[in-house]
RNA sequence: GGCGGGGUAGCUCAGCUGGUUAGAGCGACGGAUUCAUAACCCGUAGGUCGGCAGUUCAAGUCUGCCUCCCGCCA
């Protein structure tokens, strides 16, 4: 078969590209990345066919129109024309000119060819600036004989987040795969890593070190006192965590820096013991006890203060309860004013209140590997349901995305064996906007954990202005009691829970906006109020047949409305 | 088939320009302890560093061949 093509010269940038690539060695990375692409380019570079006329989906090409633009040409093009490049709209230009060149394409390494050969080549023609860097990530691998029976071998973030948290899915991914290699995953090594380093490591670090301080000093924290050889090695212990961890950070060698930071969380654990400041021996005058447990407790707390700084990026949400826990009020807060940043020994003022302590991660028991494999397997079912009718735009997509993240999908599900959960559903735009491009859920988990999150919205109290309504208003909404039958999630749905409950006389299906506030398995059983005349709605292809109540806090979780004594199924409340 | 990356203790990985008894964490086992999330602390466990050959006074660490895994390309 033959036809007609477009061609770039691709050819005519190999020397351009070598001599690009030797004067910034940082674009490329990781290293093997680097020598790959390079030697590829060494190897000789031919033009590149960018145009077809056997189909007409696709962008035509200006002035040809029997063409269309082919793979890609348009797609690495998006990364530009996302942002406004070739618009006439002063904005969109504006936007162009504020975002590009992009500090940083984060990809999977099979498609660094595309971005490290092809796309400068492209920018330079069109004598654009080149993106600063581009980074390649390695796989994520499925532990074959554990989990590929059937076809949907993939997990889901949700999966995990239900489960284990958010937070602990983002330290299995950047602790346990060394940036750019491919890594496997599965249950038990999360559920290994959760419990052995967040659970028993920074979870009961900070659990024992704040209980004491309320137990020995009423929740204020004390004066440190005169530092002896065993303080000073510590400080020196989070000293040299500090300072191994930005540059392992900045280099997106995670592994390496949250290794480095935890040798700190070691050597606390480790200070502690050695102290005990729990523990008095008969000879040792009570006022010197006292002192002791103040300088102990405080240096520990400072040296928990440290590590939860570093880690913030990666554990937002224990981060921010730590915080809380030391008396530093907002974490975002803290880290909008750079403080984070900046951290250094010695920040924790004697005087401080702390707060509660309350559990970071609670030891996921054995069966936390089943949970998330039944909550997965369930998942699955109802995916390959939704799926059948809708495959046909599939094959269309797979390869004119340019991130890759189609296009991975589907060659994952085809040799299934590789893991690919679906990200945070706001990351998407995100990348647009800040020029980056998305592969596997690792590489979003990890700019994610780059990013310093963006700090909760101010809370808001609406003033509304007092209008009364007449009861017989009231008296048109229906509240019935009603028992939760079934809890479950929707695919790709991160807010909805499909319930069905009982009213007594009859039974009905509810979506509600709470899946990511409650466990599907815990809202099993439980009595709740519903609007039982509501209008039935559709939601992602599933009818709601009314809603249930729950106190909303801005920005929080909300609260399901529940009953203190037994009532009948079916009661209306008036 | 071509190019590239890998194969180090049960698991996940460190090991710079070759140099004393090959390391860490987890897991396992033994001990100690109780502030803490059956957590923490201490100690033990001995892996022919994928295989073979070579260079060298000396090789996971350099060279060649082989083998297995992975990516890109054909």
């Amino acid at each position: 078969m033959s036809e007609e093509n477009y061609f770039f010269k691709l050819s005519a940038f190999e020397r351009k590209l070598l001599e690009f690539y030797e004067a910034n060695p940082d674009f490329m990375g990781p290293e093997s990345t680097r020598r790959e692409v390079i030697s590829f380019v060494r190897g000789g570079l031919k033009d590149l066919s960018v145009s077809r006329t056997s189909f007409s989906w696709g962008i035509p090409v200006p002035g040809d129109e029997k063409h269309v633009v082919y793979v890609w040409l348009d797609a690495l093009a998006n990364y530009i024309t996302a942002l406004g490049y070739g618009s006439d709209d002063p904005a969109d230009k504006a936007r162009f000119e504020k975002f590009w060149p992009a500090d940083m394409h984060l990809i999977g390494k099979e498609i660094s060819r595309f971005h490290c050969v092809y796309w400068p080549a492209f920018l330079m023609a069109a004598g654009l600036p080149l993106p600063r860097s581009v980074k390649a990530n390695g796989w994520l691998l499925f532990d074959q004989g554990k989990m590929s029976k059937s076809r949907g071998n993939i997990v889901r973030a949700e999966t995990v987040q239900a489960v284990l948290g958010a937070d602990a899915l983002r330290y299995f991914l950047l602790r346990e795969i060394p940036f750019g290699q491919d890594g496997g995953f599965s249950f038990d090594a999360l559920v290994q890593r959760y419990n052995g380093d967040l659970a028993n490591g920074y979870g009961n670090l900070v659990s024992r070190v704040v209980n004491m301080i309320h137990k020995y000093f009423g929740g204020i924290l004390p004066e440190a006192g005169t530092e002896t050889a065993a303080e000073a090695a510590l400080r020196e212990s989070a000293v040299a965590a500090i300072a191994a961890f930005g540059p392992a950070f900045d280099e997106l060698n995670f592994s390496e820096a949250l290794k480095a930071l935890w040798v700190l969380v070691a050597d606390t654990d480790g200070y502690l013991t050695a102290n005990a400041p729990w523990k008095r021996p008969t000879d040792r005058p009570e006022a010197e006890h006292v002192a002791l447990q103040a300088r102990v407790l405080a240096t520990a707390a400072e040296a928990i203060r440290i590590i939860t700084a570093l880690v913030y990026p990666i554990l937002p949400d224990s981060a921010a309860k730590v915080w809380l826990q030391l008396g530093q009020g907002e974490i975002s807060a803290a880290a909008q004013h750079a403080f984070l940043t900046q951290i250094a020994w010695g920040g924790l003022k004697a005087g401080t209140q702390f707060g509660e302590p309350a559990p970071l991660f609670p030891r996921a028991e054995k069966d936390a590997v089943e949970r998330m494999q039944n909550i997965e397997e369930q998942n699955t079912k109802s995916a390959v349901e939704a799926a059948s009718g809708g495959s046909a735009a599939k094959t269309g997509t797979a390869t004119s995305v340019p991130a890759g993240k189609e296009a991975t999908v589907n060659q994952l599900s085809e040799k299934q064996k590789a893991w690919n959960g679906a990200p945070v559903d706001s990351v998407g735009d995100e990348a647009v906007a800040e020029g980056v491009a998305y592969d596997t859920v690792a590489a979003a988990a990890a700019t994610q954990a780059a990013t310093v999150p963006a700090p909760p919205a101010a809370p808001q109290v609406a003033v509304e202005e007092k209008q009364y309504i007449h009861i017989d208003d009231f008296a048109k909404v229906e509240l019935r009691v009603a028992q939760i039958l079934v809890a479950e999630r929707i695919p790709k749905a991160d807010k909805l829970l499909r319930l069905e409950v009982d009213l007594g006389y009859e039974k009905r299906q509810i979506l509600a906006g709470i899946a990511q506030y409650y466990e599907p398995e815990a809202l099993v059983g439980r009595k709740i109020v519903i609007v039982a005349n509501l209008a039935p709605r559709k939601m992602r292809g599933l009818e709601s047949n009314g809603m249930l109540l729950a106190a909303s806090l801005e920005g929080g979780a909300p609260v399901l409305a529940g009953f203190l004594e037994e009532c009948p199924l079916g009661a209306r409340l008036k």
